[in-house]
DNA sequence: GAAGTCCATGACGTCCACGCATACCAGACA
DNA sequence: TGTCTGGTATGCGTGGACGTCATGGACTTC
């Protein structure tokens, strides 16, 4: 089979598994069987006239010549979805952003930013997701995405090392905060030393791998986490509630509930955090400029 | 079915009869039936929500939805055989150009300017077809040509209607010539009086429509045609051979054969013959440009 | 009116892509 | 070492999509 009629769902569920690192996974979301996606990678793969992914444990990663289609993929769906709104009568639709964001960054930047872009240009209507920094960097080069806001720590590494390198910018760098409850005894001053914090019982987040998140970093591995929850809410409740302490991302200092007490840590180690903000080098549309310099007014506030 | 997983064949499909203007002839020359054409656009249709084709008595007609999907369509074949090509391991061949002429440019401008472009960007591979000033517009259009020559009569209307609007550069204008036999009395002076074509013997073209091409334009009606002839070439040595007059537009004065006087006629209604370049607008790619401006630089030649 | 153009459509056959079930492979863990 | 749990690949049967063939309808041309 040539190349030159692929199917286009065939192209869809590339990107998709593209996007979302396995076949098991992007069956699922597309509502498909696995066996279902994999005949398809399969048919494209022999299509294309060698491999486009690369088997591994923990699912598949894009070969060299799976980064070229996906680019390439991603304008022809692009081009297909714009022909289908055209055709429904609907105006093409030229005011659209489309935004991923890591967990912390939904409790004040977000919303503030949104908030202001519609006040300043009412015409833009922005669409958002919320996601980890590979699953939104990912959507990012599957063209899923236009820009997204991540958060980034110490040795402040790009957050991939793909082909062509993403465009950055730094939104903030604050200094990691600790939240306390009012009633602890850490409350009293403004900033702690590091070294009260051993022993102390955690509230850890269990996103993924990092297992240790929300227990202050470079304590030994043998620290107590009493409870862990993904939700900032809850964990902010949690820590109001007297159940432990964790730590707080400074974006979310405007929306902390009361009953915390948010302190600095000083000693040890550099703790900086960056939000940055990422895009594909020559795919920002106007109105993805807007809002990232709508994301840049609020994020150092 | 929704619109997002239209085949590609039905869009490759598409753009031929788009570019083709009948079903049939599409088919033909996509090695397909008339009715799995017919088929396949009325499956676009059906995804597309409606009509994207204006029947009508010699062929079809694209709607403004045609228009509409046509844009699309050949954004996204172009994507997908530039995928082909980059996953073949081809370099992307971002130095080509498909140059579309009408068939007296064939003759010393077309040449001319690929050489002297060969000469000084090696790097460009020009490739051409040659046809009529509809077929070429369409095909420019329909996203199978970068850049087309055509000729244009008095009173000089834009090659088509469409939109966009095609940009249109003139290469140059001058007035339609004559050609003789050598041994004519006519070949006796430089320039001859229009009234004296009349009763002569024509060697005429049949391209299409225009069945008195060749004849002297505003002649009445009754003038005799000995010969017909679709080439340039056997017209010319036709004239040569004491056949016949025709006419010549003045882009071939540099390839007349020996035999062959070429004068001009004076009296009557200005002749003047425009060779124009066009392409879409937006859509001029570098190498393009620069085989326009080869183009320019022979062109009054 | 006969012949030619064009496009549409009913009747079929073939093949492809799906789901299901299963096989396979590697790591985690008792 | 066996078993469980992630992953991906594959044999098999079925339904639908997409071809061809043949025919029909609308209209122009001779």
């Amino acid at each position: 089979m040539d190349f030159t009629d692929v199917s286009l769902v065939a192209l869809r569920v590339f990107q998709e598994v593209a996007e979302r690192g396995t076949l098991t996974s992007a069956a699922a979301s597309l509502g498909y069987t696995q066996s279902a996606v994999s005949r398809q990678i399969a048919s494209l793969e022999r299509a294309a006239g060698g491999p486009l992914l690369e088997r591994r444990r923990d699912g598949v990663r894009l070969t060299a010549a799976g980064h070229v289609l996906l680019r390439r993929a991603a304008v022809v769906l692009e081009q297909i979805d714009a022909a289908g709104r055209e055709l429904a009568g609907l105006p093409a639709d030229a005011g659209a952003v489309r935004l991923g964001w890591f967990a912390s960054a939904g409790g004040a930047l977000v919303p503030a930013a949104v908030a202001a872009l519609r006040r300043t240009h009412p015409g833009i209507t922005v669409t958002s997701r919320e996601g980890s920094t590979p699953v939104l960097v990912r959507a990012l080069r599957a063209g899923t995405l236009d820009l997204v806001v991540v958060a980034s720590a110490p040795p402040f590494r790009p957050p991939d090392t793909g082909s062509p390198p993403l465009e950055l910018r730094t939104l903030s760098e604050r200094g990691l905060l600790l939240a306390v409850p009012a009633t602890h005894p850490l409350a009293a001053e403004d900033s702690v030393d590091v070294a009260d914090l051993r022993g102390q019982r955690w509230i850890a987040g269990h996103s993924g791998d990092d297992k240790l998140m929300g227990v202050w970093p470079g304590l030994d591995e043998r620290q107590e986490i009493a409870h862990t929850a993904r939700d900032w809410l809850a964990k902010l409740h949690l820590v109001a509630a007297g159940c432990g302490l964790t730590t707080l991302p400074p974006s979310l200092l405007p929306v902390v509930p009361p009953g915390v007490r948010v302190v600095t840590v000083r000693g040890g180690p550099s703790e900086q955090r960056r939000i940055l903000l990422a895009w594909l080098p020559g795919k920002l549309t106007k109105p993805a400029t807007l809002l990232a310099n709508a994301l840049s007014a609020v994020g150092p506030a």
